[in-house]
DNA sequence: CGCATGCTTGATGGAGATCAACGAACGTGG
DNA sequence: CCACGTTCGTTGATCTCCATCAAGCATGCG
């Protein structure tokens, strides 16, 4: 329940051989690991960091209610930048490892400096948090009107983009589950119950199937797909073919 | 119900002289304005173009769902900049009108090319994509887990902020609505009789009065504050002191 | 007026939250 | 090896809040 501030180790910080920053030129990588940190964290961990690029893992941006409630509003993949800071205001919203996680905590003064001088850290950067915006956009949709099934429909298909299963995905349609049930519920504004059931269901109905709990194999991808856009007939009809 | 793209009309095109794009250089407003166009909407009305600063009125992101049902993921202010555009996939959503609305439509490369010159343009850009990010990810706590009651009062607040009514929010606490309630309903995943039932028992509970339908007057605006962050007391207690 | 649009109110049912208990996996220590 | 505790996931039974359906108003406009 507690999770408690990591201070960082002994461990060389380096720009990650992912996507968008392999392509990077040598000196914009060197410029940005100036005062960067590798942060190792287990799950549950705070993040004191507003900026930086996951390495491995997953974050979550967690709002916590103040009756106790927990949501998750936001998921971070492997290469992604995160970049909580906004204009006015004080960020919302903590950051916080939903699995073991390598973050390479890059100091924002220094992040801004570079997107500044280097053309090629502007557009990643830019790129970046368009495609960020894109994707809450997305979420937004996925969670504001539609049923638990559907929202976890989009769920999977969301998380099979991610980085860690992109060779198995593509081969055997098999997509892992990197957080916990706990974790999926809070993002998908379900209960953890709730989570488990459907997903009983899509097996059941045979779009999915479950070769262990942190593996989801898509079955019927075209009709998950359809049911993700919110493509179920009519009223739920969960038994009409029982 | 249907909405009709709209051409551009004979007016001229001009940066708005509100927060961000005031402190631009005369050299990078004009830039920005080369191949711009005035885009005056009306309601329902969508828009064809996927970058742009809105000058007057509000434009929302909406998805139309396979069955018909239609969310809206986003809302846009006077003086934001939308920027739709994602790095591989096409964009979703479509950019509608909420509003009579009039809206800057810039050309897309027109927008990458300043931002690639010019440093305020740069700066600019990252900061209302920035911004823009971290309120989604409030919007998407705010619908994720809490109660209607709960959605539209965090909605007042994000109404509140909104460049029309900043004089009289801050004299007289007086919010405008600028959408109706169907756009308000699928903004917060819930129903038109939904919006309408929350708004009157808000009203009863003495945290807010109507003056018209179009504005909302802000009585209790601490506890209507510790409502929308998600602070009531267990179970929703509707007609605890009835 | 006659019709359309938008907002509100009432009555009802159902989907998902809630509460409670069980089961599986895992590590620890005797 | 087994007893024990913890964590996580699952399943079942009940309840309630919101969607649904339906109708009633108000306003605007031809």
């Amino acid at each position: 329940m507690e999770a408690q501030l990591h201070g960082l180790r002994q461990s060389g910080p380096y720009i990650p051989n992912l996507q968008p920053w392999c392509s990077l030129s040598a000196e914009s990588k060197s410029q940005l690991l100036v005062g960067a940190s590798l942060e190792q964290m287990e799950r549950a961990e705070l993040c004191a960091f507003s900026s930086g690029i996951i390495l491995k893992g997953v974050l979550g941006v967690c709002y916590e209610l103040s009756d106790g409630r927990r949501v998750i509003s936001a998921l971070y993949r492997p290469g992604a930048l995160v970049d909580l800071r906004r204009g006015e205001r004080a960020p919302q919203g903590a950051l916080v490892a939903l699995a073991a996680t390598d973050f390479l905590a890059i100091d924002s003064k220094m992040l801004d400096t570079a997107a500044r001088g280097r053309a090629d850290v502007a557009a990643v950067l830019i790129h970046q948090l368009r495609e960020q915006g894109a994707r809450m956009r997305d979420h937004a949709a996925d969670i504001v009107n539609k049923t638990p099934m559907e929202r976890l429909a989009a769920l999977i298909f969301e998380l099979a983009r991610f980085e860690t299963n992109s060779e198995r995905a593509r081969t055997h349609r098999i997509v892992h589950i990197p957080v916990r049930r706990v974790d999926i519920a809070e993002y998908v504004g379900v209960k953890p119950e709730t989570v488990s059931r459907v997903i009983r269901r899509l097996a059941q109905e045979g779009l999915i199937s479950l070769p262990d709990k942190d593996h989801i194999e898509l079955i019927d991808a075209p009709m998950l797909r359809q049911l993700a856009n919110g493509g179920r007939p009519r009223r739920s009809t969960r038994r009409a073919y029982g």
